[in-house]
DNA sequence: TTGATACATCAATCATTCTTGATGTATTCT
DNA sequence: AGAATACATCAAGAATGATTGATGTATCAA
């Protein structure tokens, strides 16, 4: 019998999560995001969800290559999917950028670590 | 005869960007950012300027592993060098990082084309 | 000038990621 | 039920990126 536990999001730039699983999951952020077509993509639902086709029609990539870079991005945590009907909708998650986003100020100023202290 | 230029660093999210070029940049960045052994790197220099023999002891990798590595980062433009005699000394370039901590602010808040506005 | 140190670069191998076209699955419409 | 739509997944090949050991180059010290 599976036991399935519905986890709330938890920013994992949060002062619980270990440096190294927060670097991990900026890892995978990173490298979900440092892509032109998954940036294009990003772009794209950076003006609200959007399904599949919608992707489609704006880019004009073949659907099996969306697909594919959807899921990368899904499995990274920076976007969320929803479906309805036939339709899976995509959107953006901007907790995981905002994460990101706190990831890299702590980088520059030399506190990632939990020995140091930002500020 | 070749004529040189030599530029003043420019944040690649100032306004006189264009948006295709920005985000090439901030590409170049986090696929720089996202690889375990450059984060290590990244990681330690954030403590200050090192030299690779410092970056050797400090991680216990091979030397031209971190040569070739500190090389994606500084074409990057996330790390700058700097010789002095026998050694090369590495340090952060923080404004880079500066950079992509505000086009991710704009990504996440939808106001990475020029034609859209932050706030 | 000889040897040693610090680092960069190269070529070959290996690993990971991306692309493509085809097939599979769920949903809706008639 | 049968056809059509929306999307996911898969396998094979292509492309890109990383590792390794060896060699090259510049600097310093004796």
């Amino acid at each position: 019998m599976a036991i399935l536990v519905k986890l709330q999001h938890c920013s994992w730039t949060d002062e619980l999560m270990s440096t190294g699983v927060a670097n991990e999951k900026a890892i995978d952020s990173l490298k979900a995001l440092a892509e032109p077509i998954r940036l294009e993509i990003i772009e794209a639902l950076s003006n609200g969800e959007k399904c599949v086709c919608d992707l489609m029609q704006e880019t004009g990539l073949a659907q099996s290559k969306i697909s594919f870079h959807l899921k990368v991005l899904k499995e990274a945590g920076v976007i969320t999917d929803r479906q309805s009907g036939r339709w899976v909708y995509y959107q953006l998650d901007t907790r995981t950028l905002k994460s990101l986003q706190n990831w890299i100020k702590r980088l520059r100023k030399g506190c990632l670590n939990e020995a140091s202290s930002c500020e």
